[in-house]
DNA sequence: TCTGGGGTCCTAGGACCC
DNA sequence: TCTGGGGTCCTAGGACCC
């Protein structure tokens, strides 16, 4: 039995992240209850406190609130992806003065390793609030700090922090173990909606009814995740933060069309346009995939429900958008049924590996013409990753993808507000008098 | 009428091999 | 012929996160 070091982590996470975002360049919302919708228009993703007191719930169909809009009672915003991750790179950015060793685990989310930096219960206290009335002052965002001995424990003292103000550290046990009874099981980072009833039935409540099983029970009769879990609610370090962001091991680019699809045409111009989005994004990241998989879906809410998916394997690891799209169409082929109501489709790029290692293995065994033609195909990659990015989204497409220009055309976006941090054309205007 | 998008990890079960 | 244990690998499905 080893004693385990004391350690120290810390949770900052954003107030109403997306809602505070679109706050920033509309002083005129301040105390204004403002949410934010789904891609599609779909759903409430994101609620400003006083969208909160007036009992929006969260994941909120647009179509139940929509009578709160029309009576000018809540401000309503389409998602805008762009400013947000913008603001969020400035404050991870910021976030770095006080530790390097971050991990940015959401776009409004990062974990801190403060172990090394010896802080006690008083340092702890004006640590939390240096960090958190900068980050204020800096970016207008709100945020809340969490700390506790482990990273499950951070993410109670933030969640409590929330609650309570803006700060909360529960190092000390006595506090930890009254904040723990109070919070109910489901509540608990890990434990979803699936858990929860299954952890009530055994009479386990809260966090602290969860904290006093026994963690080999808990592996037994659930998994060895929640045996984790268990353990680091008693402050026995399991889990670490990642400083360095994992390469991702797939990619999915998925929409919901605003009207549902039923012709293959129009189907198959959405799946190639998704397929080239993800290989676009492959090519950013330097990684090739080693098969693609296609899913399409009607409605949940009908009673004919049709869901169907399928995988293909490559003959070498690619991002090579044609050979993808061409892949990607001939599972759509075989998925798509007439006469259905499609109403989603996703194309996700499978078992992402490093390109340049990737490549200099198969070079090896590639022939004069192949090389040749591999290296044509990657040039003309490149080529339109610079022409879309330098003349905007979509410049360049691939016939299959389809000529319309609009490749929103299916999706709906009626309350965007503009790129204030990333277009020349939206930077705001102040005038003074 | 209108119901998000993008990820990760674990487990169970089957196939296959020695 | 039948029987058995133990290992690995793969896949589908289920759970979670934001």
């Amino acid at each position: 039995m080893s004693i385990l070091p004391f350690r120290l982590y810390g949770l900052l996470d954003c107030n109403s992240f997306f809602a505070s975002c679109e706050k920033l360049f509309r002083p005129d919302l301040a105390n204004k209850p403002v949410v934010v919708l789904s891609n599609n228009d779909g759903v409430v993703v994101a609620r400003s406190l006083e969208a909160k007191k007036i009992g929006i719930p969260m994941g909120a169909a647009f179509f139940k609130i929509k009578h709160l809009l029309n009576a000018g009672k809540v401000h309503v915003f389409s998602s805008n992806f762009r400013l947000y991750g913008d603001i969020s790179n400035r404050i991870m950015r910021l976030l770095q003065r006080w530790t390097p060793d971050i991990e940015v685990y959401s776009i409004d989310e990062a974990f801190m390793d403060l172990t090394g930096l010896g802080l006690n219960s008083e340092r702890r206290i004006d640590f939390m609030y240096d960090i958190t009335e900068q980050i204020k002052k800096w970016t207008g965002i709100p945020v809340s700090i969490g700390l506790g001995t482990t990273m499950t424990l951070a993410k109670v003292a933030n969640d409590a922090a929330k609650k309570f103000g803006s700060c909360c550290d529960i190092t000390d046990n006595e506090v930890r173990e009254e904040i723990l009874a109070k919070l109910p099981v489901g509540d608990v980072w890990g434990v979803g909606r699936k858990l929860k009833p299954k952890f009530e039935r055994h009479s386990i409540n809260t966090a602290a009814d969860l904290a006093a099983v026994d963690p080999l029970w808990v592996r037994k009769n659930f998994s060895i995740v929640q045996e984790q879990l268990v353990r680091e609610l008693n402050g026995e370090h399991c889990l670490d933060i990642h400083t360095a962001p994992a390469a991702r091991k797939s990619i999915q680019v998925s929409r919901s069309f605003h009207d549902a699809v039923e012709d293959f045409q129009t189907l198959s111009e959405s799946v190639a346009s998704f397929a080239a989005k993800a290989c676009e994004e492959a090519r950013q990241d330097g990684t090739v995939a080693s098969g693609v998989y296609v899913h399409v879906n009607t409605s949940r809410f009908r009673d004919s429900y049709y869901s169907a998916g399928s995988a293909i394997g490559f003959d070498c690891p690619t991002s090579h958008t044609p050979t993808v799209i061409h892949k990607a169409l001939e599972l759509l082929r075989q998925l798509f049924q007439p006469n259905q109501l499609y109403k989603r489709a996703s194309v996700i790029l499978l078992e992402l590996r490093d390109a340049e290692s990737v490549l200099s293995q198969g070079i090896l065994f590639d022939t004069d013409t192949t090389r040749e033609s591999k290296q044509r195909s990657r040039k003309l990659m490149q080529a339109v990753d610079n022409i879309n990015s330098t003349f905007g989204k979509r410049s360049v497409v691939f016939g299959s993808q389809g000529i319309d220009r609009e490749a929103n055309a299916v999706s709906a976006k009626h309350y965007c507000s503009p790129s204030y941090t990333s277009s020349w054309d939206s930077l705001p205007v102040a005038k003074a008098k």
